[in-house]
RNA sequence: GGCCCGAUGGCGGAGUGGUUACGCACCGGACUGCAAAUCCGUUUACGCCGGUUCGAUUCCGGCUCGGGCCUCCA
């Protein structure tokens, strides 16, 4: 057994599309920026998958030793609705519906975001950054790559894609002149050029427009990332996050803007600088989607998965966690309630083979830590398996499946096996919660604990007295209500509703 | 139309040129007054047709089917 072996942490770079060893641009930490939501909508569990897998990555640097470094942005202005050009922003739209302020709606739909970041586990990043807090930084941003890269249309500011290197070497598929199905604006030099400042049409009044340069008006969407991961992380930083989708076309519009600034900083440029070297980060990782055949993953469509409908059906939100930790991040990932009952299922499994575990578990540790501490031979092998899966590219399945092995592991030193299990556990994060809060009633539960409280006194009276007939027909009662009931139960469950 | 991706047992989902993860479900056993829960054990798979190879689920080509993107979307 080579327990010691390192495996470097490898991670698939979309820019190269090749599985690439990590080496931090500042020795010892690891920055990472990762696209947030627009809030003006809840987000629903597909959104979600990208949080997750963020905040995975994270754990997984933590778990390797680097200092993080996390900024996940909250994009509360510039979103548009339909054309990439000259939509309708969707935070306007949706303040309209609303009757309500611009500024409640991004409140409102930022703090739903953080429940849901709170159910699942997902650590705190070092920063938020709210879009409308850096808008002089992107007025500034877009002068000083305006002379050279942009120019003026009646609509806004735009940016000329074929003033850059390699446009969209990340999304290996422009199409110059494809077949666009929408109109394209009036002027645009290139199909794919954008807007990086939105002019708001004359005699129009929006809740939230900015002075600028080229009038009144807001920032696109693109170029709110680029400020804000510059602005807090420096460029380069090591690692840029995002749903796939964003591979096609933010992301490539981010890195022509990132190019063109570091051009403009640099001084230079004959020929302008090389897409991969100037993106404005090392790496840059895409998380496949969430799938649901009957289309509930799509906001436009009306009715849509969140995880609060999750948790009112009887299901913990880590249950949706364990679900995204079986597969791996750019796989596509099938949900549906049967697979989120079965993760349930394993994450209760998993979480009662731990119990007893609970005072002496070590959040937050690293895999060198753990080294020192976990020293049997029957785990220490376990240390570098899980290592080895998390460290190819987090394939979190692998991990999985040693943490199970570990938690399951019997005649070992109970210190170091809690040592090793509370670490894995951590660095999956996966809480080792309570009975209280692991069991959650749903929300259309017939009956409350009082009365289950009171039933289950009835029948352990019963029981008692040897009346099994009595007690039985108690336990029926019960299940008509929903509630089953489990005597002995290692996990100290006697009853059990829903999920 | 253009570009890209996928197809693994009942379901989900890893992974690999040769010994076929894992979870849930099922089945068997232990436990239980009986169940349930829990624990232990077992069964079932690599879309189709060619090619390369001593050997392919794994590599290559074609086909079929499914999905995504090209318009905001994690």
């Amino acid at each position: 057994m080579t327990e010691t072996a390192d495996h470097p942490l490898t991670l698939f770079n979309s820019l190269t599309r090749r599985a690439e060893a990590f080496v931090p641009v500042h020795a010892g930490e690891a920055r990472v920026y990762s696209c947030g939501p627009t809030v003006y909508n809840y987000p629903h569990i597909g959104n979600m998958r990208a949080y997750v897998f963020a905040d995975t990555l994270g754990r997984v640097l933590t778990w390797k030793g680097y200092d993080l470094r996390h900024v996940i942005n909250i994009t509360d202005v510039g979103h548009l609705t339909d054309d990439a050009d000259a939509g309708e922003d969707k935070m306007e739209k949706m303040a309209a519906q609303k009757a309500q302020s611009i500024w409640d709606i991004a409140r409102h739909y930022t703090e739903a975001y953080w429940a849901d970041v709170k159910a699942l586990n997902i650590r705190q990043p070092m920063r938020w950054t709210i879009a409308t807090d850096f808008i002089d930084e992107m007025i500034a941003f877009a002068k000083e790559i305006a002379p050279k890269h942009c120019y003026e249309l009646d609509s806004g500011l735009y940016f000329d894609v074929s003033t850059v290197a390699d446009y969209g070497r990340l999304a290996r598929a422009v199409t110059e002149e494809g077949e666009s199905r929408i109109e394209a604006v009036d002027g645009k030099r290139n199909a794919a050029d954008f807007a990086i400042w939105r002019k708001t049409p004359p005699g129009e009044k929006r809740q939230m427009e900015w002075d600028s340069p080229w009038g009144r008006g807001a920032p696109g969407w693109h170029l709110e990332c680029s400020v804000m991961s510059g602005q807090v992380l420096g460029f380069p930083f090591d690692i840029h996050t995002g749903g796939i989708d964003h591979r096609e076309i933010h992301h490539p519009n981010e890195i022509a803007q990132n190019q063109a600034h570091l051009e403009h900083r640099a001084g230079c440029c004959t020929g302008g600088l090389d897409a991969a070297e100037n993106s404005g980060a090392r790496i840059w990782m895409h998380n496949n989607f969430l799938v649901e055949r009957s289309g509930k993953m799509s906001k436009s469509s009306g009715e849509f998965l969140r995880l609060q409908l999750l948790i009112d059906k009887g299901y913990h939100p880590l249950a949706y966690r364990m679900l995204c930790l079986q597969a791996h991040y750019r796989s596509e990932l099938e949900f549906s309630w049967d697979g989120l009952g079965a993760a349930l299922v394993r994450l209760k499994r998993l979480l009662g083979a731990a119990r007893g575990l609970l005072d002496l578990v070590t959040d937050g540790a690293t895999r060198d830590s753990v080294r020192k501490t976990v020293t049997h031979p029957k785990l220490t092998p376990l240390i570098d398996r899980f290592d080895a899966a998390l460290s190819d590219d987090l394939n979190t399945a692998v991990a999985l499946t040693v943490l199970e092995e570990a938690a399951a592991m019997k005649k070992v030193d109970a210190e170091q096996k809690a040592s090793l299990v509370g670490a894995m556990l951590s660095a999956l994060g996966l809480p080792l919660l309570p009975r209280e809060e692991l069991r959650i009633r749903p929300r259309d539960a017939a009956v409350d604990e009082a009365w289950i409280d009171a039933a289950m006194e009835r029948r352990k009276a019963a029981r008692a007295n040897k009346d099994f007939t009595a007690s039985d027909a108690i336990r029926d009662e019960m299940a008509s209500m929903g509630v089953e009931v489990m005597d002995g139960d290692p996990l100290g469950w006697e009853w059990r509703l829903g999920g």
